[in-house]
DNA sequence: AAGACGGGGAC
DNA sequence: GTCCCAGTCTT
């Protein structure tokens, strides 16, 4: 008998709702924005945990609470101070959408439906549906990427989707059958709650799942081949970077205000940047570092040249390139992997 | 609808 | 190495 979840039952929505309610209740992971709740809490969890998973978080939330504990903290805090709080963890323009979130709230009040959070800077359909289930008890329901694997598998969806967000589409209506009226927030919770912890990637753990009855890949034994989303191809590039020290300065480029990436933070100017063609710096000294994100692969050379010409001090400096002392060089906000990397060769020419 | 975003954990 | 995570925005 192949097993399908009919949503037109009542009665089998009702089990697949108290199921996992109950499971949830037993064997959710304590968080700090569960133990301890509120509109801004939830705001600012949800902000982090975008593209993110749930234990990279958790320092970034705690020293984040301790800074700003309400959105007028945010608010009221420089831009420079609000990117230092998320160095490291990644998609920095969610940073600077949370801060022109919070100055809006001081103008606006904050909206009570998915709708109306929605409009707001950073919020799309997943984060609008969490933050009015959790924080305003709105029965919507939220599909993100967990939502995504535990539907599919449910239902047994073998369609290939050419990205995950048609695939978040396609689960919409699913998931809002779903939904528990009474109790939204927990609900949403528990589902994402059971693909981060049961239901997962690989190797989901289909026995002890408190819904398995009502899946069709997880009784048929293809839960780990789902969902089929389509994913971009790698794609390798390869960045020449310079360090230049000079009188205890050290030569950074500030990126533009209108960069897609990585707004106004610092890196290492790069070789481009401070006219070095790539002939000239073969022979010289360098060291080789990786990185990756979503399909890129990029692979960074930090070249040491001993000098620069005067043209190049004079290029470096029409873009955008600044001395900056060294003492100056942890306030400034870099991305992880610079700030890693540049911690590395600083111990290794203490230790030289 | 597709591509950018530019971190990092878990295999 | 690959996959994808409590996705959103721009073009």
């Amino acid at each position: 008998m192949k097993i399908r979840l009919n949503t037109n039952s009542r009665t089998v929505i009702h089990n697949f709702q108290r199921c996992l309610n109950r499971w949830y209740k037993a064997e959710r992971r304590l968080l700090p924005w569960r133990e301890e709740t509120s509109l801004y809490r939830t705001v600012v969890s949800e902000f982090m945990c975008q593209q993110t998973q749930i234990s990279t978080v958790i320092p970034y939330f705690e020293r984040w609470m301790t800074s700003y504990p309400d959105f007028h903290s945010v608010a009221t805090a420089s831009e420079e101070s609000i990117l230092k709080h998320w160095e490291g963890l990644g998609y920095y323009r969610r940073a600077q959408y949370l801060h022109a979130l919070a100055k809006s709230l001081t103008v606006t009040p904050p909206p009570r439906t998915a709708a109306g959070w929605e409009k707001l800077p950073g919020i799309g359909p997943y984060t609008a549906a969490a933050i009015a289930s959790i924080a305003c008890g709105r029965a919507v329901a939220c599909v993100d990427g967990n939502v995504v694997r535990i539907l599919s598998r449910i239902v047994g969806e073998e369609a290939v989707f050419k990205s995950g967000t048609e695939a978040a589409r396609h689960f919409t209506p699913l998931a809002g059958a779903l939904m528990e009226d009474d109790n939204p927030g927990t609900h949403n919770q528990a589902m994402m709650e059971l693909g981060a912890t049961l239901c997962m990637r690989k190797k989901p753990l289909c026995t002890i799942c408190p819904v398995r009855e009502h899946c069709r890949a997880g009784s048929e034994g293809f839960a780990e081949e789902l969902p089929r989303i389509q994913r971009a191809k790698t794609v390798a590039q390869t960045l020449n970077r310079i360090w230049i020290t000079q009188r205890g300065r050290i030569l950074m480029h500030r990126r533009p205000d209108k960069s897609q990436r990585m707004a106004r933070l610092h890196e290492l100017p790069t070789a481009d940047q401070v006219g070095f063609t790539p002939g000239t710096l073969i022979n010289g000294r360098s060291i080789t570092r990786n990185r990756s994100i979503t399909h890129y692969r990029i692979t960074e050379v930090i070249h040491f040249p001993d000098s620069l010409t005067k043209t190049q001090k004079t290029k470096a400096r029409s873009n955008d390139c600044k001395w900056v002392s060294m003492k100056q060089l942890d306030r400034l906000t870099l991305s992880g992997p610079h700030r890693k990397w540049i911690g590395e060769i600083l111990n290794q020419k203490m230790t030289e």
